[in-house]
Order: C-alpha cells, then structure tokens, then sequence
DNA sequence: TAAAAGTATGAGAACGTTTCCACAAATAAA
DNA sequence: TTTATTTGTGGAAACGTTCTCATACTTTTA
C-alpha cells in the first residue's frame, strides 16, 4: 500500500539507488540491460517519484501560482484554463488562488505562492497594494501582473490606463449620446480607477461633465450591476447610456433593467468589457469591448517560462493586450455624428 | 535572498534547531525567554518553513485536489472558491485540474493527483472510467466522489439518477407537454447517461415515445447548445419542449433560438438544471432545477477532512443532494393537466 | 604501448524539516 | 531527605530525492 521509493526498486532490481535515479532522469549513462531491469521493477512497484523529495533537493517546485480576483469571472477561468493546458505538458502545475476581489486576500495571495516556494507568479491584480508589491520584490521569484507598474519592474501584460472603457466611452460618444454615467468595480481597486479615468477621459475630451451620482461603483459582480441597474431605475433624471467597467457588471445592469421594464437600448444604451460568452447570449446582446483572455494566458505563459528556465533575463518587458470594440444589440445610435 | 531555514534562526538565536522547530510548531515544552529570542530571529529573517521538507518528513502534503470537468462551468467555479475558502483556513491548498470535458484528462488528473501525494480527492466526474476507479482504490487516499458507484465504497454526493432532469420533465409534461425533446452533453459520459434516464424515465411514465431525432447529445458547453438549437430550429417537425441536460446548454439553446425567430417559450418551452447565475439574466428566464454548489462544497469539504484526519473511518457515506425546481419564463403551459 | 577519453556503476553527502531520545534542571510528592 | 514528575534543551536519525565523486572497465588517440 505504501508509496513505492527509489530504494525499494533499487533492491528490487539488485541496481544502486544512484543508477536507478540516473535512468528516471536520463542523466548520465545506463546500460540498456540495468534500464531493462529497473523499468521492468518500476513497473512492478508502481513507482512513482516523490515531488516533494525532488522539489526539496532540487529547490524547484515545478508550480505556479496563478492569482485571480474572481473565478466566476469567465474571463480568468479562460485564462486558468489555457494556462493548465500549456502547464501540464511541460510537467508544471497551476496553483489557482480565488481573492475573491478582497484586498486583504490578494496579500495573503501572494504570501501563500512565497510559502509553498513558486516558481513564478501570475498576479492578476485589482488594487494595488504596495505590500504585496514589496513581498514579490523580496520574493525575488519571476512574476507577471496585469498592470502597469511604475514602482517595479515585472513582465506586465496591460492595456492603456482604461483604454477598454475609453473605446467604449468613445463608442456612446460617437452614437450621440451626451448623458452617460458609469458602472464601476471595487472603488478602491486600481483597475477600477484606471477605467474610470479612461471614461472620464473620453466624456472630457468631448467637454461633457458627469454628475456625481451618475457614477456607481461597487464591485465586479452581477449583484453589484444589479443594484446599481435598481439605483438608475430609481433616479429622476437618468442617462441615456451606461458604461460598465466589465461584462459581469453589464449582466446585472441588464437583469435589473429587464426586471423594472426599461428598455435597452431604446431606454438605456449599455457597453461592457471583456466579450464574455454570455455577452453573446443576454437579451439583449451586449456591446462590449474584446479583452482575449487566450491572449493573457497565452503571452503570460510565454514570458514567465523564459524567466524561470532563464531564457530570459533582461530588462522588464511590457505587452499591450489589444481591445476592440464590438457592436451589438444593448447600444443605439440618438443622433449621428460626425467621424473623428 | 536566499530563504531562511530552521538552522538560519537557530544560529541566529543561538538555540538549537530542534528547539526552534518545537516553538515554530507550538509542540513541546520551550521558555518564555527563548520563545521571545526565536521569534526576533523568525521575523528579522523573514522564515518561513519550506513546505517540502515538511511534507516529505511527514508524509502529509496538506493539499487536495479538485478535479472539475469544467472550471468554464459556474457551477463548479462556485464549488472551487467555496472549497478553497474553507481549506485556506486550515492551511490546506485545493489544487484544481479542469479536465475540459476530456475522458483522458480524468484519467490523467487522478494520475496527477497521486503524483503530487495529494492527502484527498474530491472528484467530480462526467465519465465513469474504470481506470479511475482502479486508480483512486489503489492509491488508497480519501475520494469524495459526484457519482454512486456499485464497484467501489467511496464517499458520495450525488442525486438519485438524473432525478433534476426527471424534475424538470415531469414540469413540462404537467404544462401540457407531449413532443418533448431532449439537449444532452458527451454521449459516452456517465452524467448524460443517467440524466437521460432520468429524461425518459419521466415521459415514459406517461407513455411517450420520443422519436430518435429529437434526442441531441454533444457536449455540456454553449457552443453544443447552439448547435442543437440550430439542429431543432431546421427540423420539419419539433418538440414543443425541450429538456437541457445542464444550464449551459440551455443558454446556447436559447441563444440559436433567438437568432432564428423562434419564440420561447411561445414557440418552445426550455428547461435547464444547476441554476447558475446566469440563468436569472438571460432572456427568457430559465426554468431550472436548483443544484447547488454551495452544498456540494460544503458536504464535500466536510466529508473528506473527516477522513483526511481520520475522525471517521467507516463505512462509505452517501449523501444525496437535494434538487428543487425553479420556475421562471422560458416554460409555457400548454394545456393544464390534472394533477398528480 | 601509454595516455586520454568514454562508458557504467555505486557510496554518500546534501536539501530543510520533524521527532525520538537522552539529559539536566527545577519543582512536587513521598 | 529521596524519589517522581514537570519543564526545558540539544543531538541526531530519518523522509526520498539528486548529484558530486571515486572507481573500474572499455575504447580511442597519439
């Protein structure tokens, strides 16, 4: 019942325990008879190294942690998912950490991929709390976040400040509409001011001004759409479009707005961002602004892999993940404008 | 940069390792005075314990692994974050493979799991491989398992064969449903099987006969759903219902549906199982049988840490997990039937 | 033919913990 | 006082690997 060891297949096969490491690993010589006899007791006993044993002695964990805000997003389980794929033929394994968009979660995070001794990290941030900045620095471990970083120098994959909303903004702008509020995440996290700014910054290129209590931030979830989708039902004098900071927050938005028999888009106009399947599929079918998660996955994975296996080992490298807006059913042109 | 050790703190604090190893653990007996001096030692060098070298001498690795045939799946994506929300706090790490819907990935995940020495499995499967089975019965660790299985004596979670889908069958038939199609997920899969059963076990009972073409079975993802949404959409003569093996498929189904002018559930009624959070948000509606993630997290987190710390080493236990209809737009009643 | 290079094997020291054991000092019980 | 018991400490052997060395036999090269 017993795990079989090294040794137990080295007295098996009447060969050291040294030779019979040497075959597992294909370091070094071994005679095609030696190899004959210990796969044949391999087989017998069922041996199976010991990972712990090796990551001890060869102080390399074959792991890497993969922080998320929120695995019900389908866009980060898209990106664990693509990530697995790649991970498991070279022989690594995802470590999936769920923050569940709380802070205090993204710094246990990060201490918990420091104690079971990661090779490498993939931090999916929203806030950006500069202890768990500090922490990776000390770590001194290759780590890939979503974020422009000013402070510190790791791979980033990242998209101008807000420039999914920005597009989106641009698109409302561009239908005519001049009363727009916006649907935000967590307040305090940095992705959402990063996108908030991007709205602000297309409203106020075009010298509109919004008012306070047409911005509503709460957090990423449809729950957090919903109620903020109640919150403009309930207002006197309502926008006439609404940008989501991501797709999830746009469901809410919808179910709420279905629920109290506003029309969208006849009513309200509404943008998201990430293009999730489910922005296929919602009545309507949601404007939005394609964010790949295949593209993250795929690129994260790249350039972490170089830095583990020391591929690479300059400077930090930035790689803009492209946005692209795609038009549906949930906007509708008020009046045509002039292009750019 | 190097990591601390034990031998770093002890020298640091002029005790010996094993002393700073018994106050590290709180095991044994270890003064005051020393404790203070250990600790200024522990911070100044930032120690932490490798885990490794922990779970190679105690032959207890402290992670479980989840085994999810779909992270995409909300369902599970829920079961994730509620199962690592409880095992973070005991210092337990879930370690999730999502097999894709792949029988061969489920063969390789349970090989995964005994690689990595993982001190449980919860299990949930689609398919019902024999080699799996072979494979967690001889790796002997504890199974929470989604599936009643005769051959083996795992603890279980499940629900009487296909009963959600018998649930919600038996609803369209008490709407006045008579031409009833069926919108399965992998044909070879356990979890289709039995849901099928479950299908046909409700219409049979009213001696319906389903014509072959109006049973569909893919995979449980959207994409499947959307093409037996076009498959009924092209047919000469269709159901007046159809009974979707998961939400999922249903949210594709309705999507096809949608894009070709056929009302639901005007033109056809559709029913779901699990009750995602998406169900409430599309458009109709979904009519669904409540399946709860939560529960099954909870029962199965529960479960498996009894048998991990060896507080229950009984027989298997089965759980049966409770399924409740819920009713919302996508049903039509076509002619009102007396009840049961 | 001697030296160098290639092939094949095993002994044993690490890796960073935990834990059993021995020992000593202090305290309690007899 | 003597004998137990409790409290506090350190030495050293594991856990299952990998890997450097040392050794020995073959083959090639000069």
């Amino acid at each position: 019942m017993k795990k079989a060891t090294l040794k137990d297949v080295s007295s098996r096969s009447g060969v050291s325990v040294s030779t019979v490491s040497r075959y597992i690993n294909g370091s070094g010589y071994v005679d095609d008879k030696t190899a004959r006899c210990i796969q044949e007791a391999v087989e017998e006993l069922n041996y199976k190294p010991n990972k712990f044993a090796q990551s001890l002695k060869k102080d390399a964990t074959q792991q890497i942690v993969l922080i998320v805000p929120d695995i019900l997003n389908p866009y980060y389980a898209v990106i664990f998912r693509e990530l697995q794929e790649r991970a498991l033929a070279e022989g690594y394994t995802i470590v999936l950490y769920d923050t569940a968009q709380r802070e205090e979660e993204e710094i246990k995070a990060v201490s918990f991929a420091e104690e079971i001794g990661a090779d490498g990290i993939i931090y999916c941030s929203i806030y950006k709390s500069e202890e768990c900045l500090k922490q990776l620095i000390q770590n001194g471990k290759p780590v890939i976040v979503n974020n422009n970083y000013k402070m510190a120098a790791f791979d980033t994959l990242y998209s101008e400040a807000g420039n999914g909303i920005y597009i989106s903004a641009r698109h409302l702008l561009k239908c005519g509409h001049r009363k727009i509020g916006y649907v935000g995440g967590n307040p305090v996290s940095d992705v959402n001011i990063r996108r908030k700014k991007g709205f602000l910054k297309a409203v106020e290129e075009q010298d509109i001004c919004v008012p306070e209590d047409w911005i509503f931030e709460m957090d990423f979830s449809m729950a957090a759409g919903y109620k903020a989708g109640m919150y403009f039902a309930s207002l006197e004098e309502r926008p006439t479009a609404l940008c989501a900071a991501n797709d999830i927050i746009a469901m809410g938005l919808i179910t709420a707005f279905n629920e109290r028999r506003i029309k969208i888009p006849q009513d309200i106009s509404i943008t998201g961002e990430d293009n999730i399947e489910f922005s296929k599929i919602c009545r309507p079918t949601l404007t939005t602004v394609e964010n790949s998660g295949s593209f993250f996955a795929e690129h994260a994975y790249r350039l972490l892999m170089e830095r583990i296996k020391k591929v690479y080992t300059g400077e930090a490298r930035k790689i803009v993940c492209p946005r692209e807006l795609i038009v549906r059913e949930s906007t509708r042109i008020i009046r045509e404008e002039k292009g750019e």
